[in-house]
DNA sequence: CCTACCGATCGGTAGG
DNA sequence: CCTACCGATCGGTAGG
């Protein structure tokens, strides 16, 4: 791997770990195993390395996530949709949390970033709802594209919160880890408050 | 106002907006008008302050929410319940911003801070929904105690970021702000995700 | 509650 | 990618 790349790698894993404010640049530089004014060779400023780092990030969802949303059309693949998100925030909780900091340090910045790269899926998301609701597959209380947003948060900000609700919501041998729990849980909760026909529940 | 409330108050709002690390004990004391000094006599170090900001907020919570939770037994009180508990962060969006920073920046603390005031709820909440399930009031999918930790996490946690999604999720002249549409879809999926009775809605 | 001051660390630059 | 170094700011103390 070359430096730039573990540059980022310990960035991302560092920022979500401590926030942007509580990483010095110096911090990245040991960890990568080179000295400060090197790393500021490759990214200028730590402004730079900061946008870089959520720039790659977005680079990566954007990769993988179209492909799970559109799946979210039927609902028999409602299920495995909701899964495979959960999974992609929860295989690497640092995603979510570097997110979640982004949203509450620079709200102006992630507003921009949500606008361009999130709220398409959701507009088309809720048009795809709106018409299972006319066909009565989908509740009539429900504001699609207001579930949409909640869902979305909902996986995001519960993945990045999860272990430290471990306290909170113990392991249970008959329900499973706190993760598994919280995950079924939340399916559950999106799939249920969804859909007309609670019969295919489970 | 004395001196003490009036720090307490100013470094409750830049802590939430700024962080720990973001905010300077210099720029604290310029918000109070008085000197970096003088604020440390008050508060012995910035660690210290920060401590007395999130204890002060959880009295504050302690003294508000139980009443709340109490309600929630039957399910006609339920929409009030949700209602007043969304309202609570809502009208000071900083408090959810602070319980979701501390627990980014310090897992450990606020672990031992759930353990203490948060977890007795959920037990209670969790072996009331149980008794209801037993009943059949309540879906037989549903796992309680990960439910009451689901839904007190979407509550905080959508507060803290909902200013930011109002970009993708706009205003509606028929379903309202961001803010309203966002809170009764929260309602909304916490209720009928919850109960049998689907016919109560609305 | 103030003035004056401290060592440590911050992000960043010069020059090789 | 390094050594050497910069001014600015950090949290905190002495002393009144």
């Amino acid at each position: 791997m070359d430096v730039r790349a573990q540059i980022l790698t310990h960035a991302t894993r560092l920022f979500a770990e401590q926030g942007y404010d509580g990483t010095s640049v110096q911090e990245i530089a040991d960890a990568v195993g080179i000295r400060k004014p090197s790393l500021l060779y490759h990214f200028n400023s730590k402004d730079e390395l900061r946008e870089n780092v959520i720039s790659e990030m977005l680079a990566h969802w954007n990769a993988v996530l179209p492909s799970l949303l559109l799946r979210a059309t039927r609902e028999e693949r409602f299920d495995a949709t909701m899964e495979a998100l959960s999974k992609f925030f929860i295989e690497d909780p640092d995603r979510a949390r570097l997110m979640l900091r982004e949203t509450l340090d620079r709200p102006e910045h992630m507003r921009a970033l949500l606008k361009e790269f999130v709220r398409p899926w959701i507009k088309l998301l809720g048009e795809q709802l709106e018409r299972a609701k006319a066909q009565g597959m989908v509740q009539p209380g429900v504001d699609p594209e207001a579930y949409a947003v909640q869902v979305i948060s909902m996986a995001v900000s519960g993945t990045a919160v999860i272990d430290t609700l471990q306290t909170i919501l113990p392991n249970d041998p008959l329900r499973g880890t706190t993760r598994e729990r919280h995950v079924r849980e939340l399916i559950r909760v999106a799939r249920s408050s969804l859909y007309t026909d609670k019969d295919a529940e489970r």
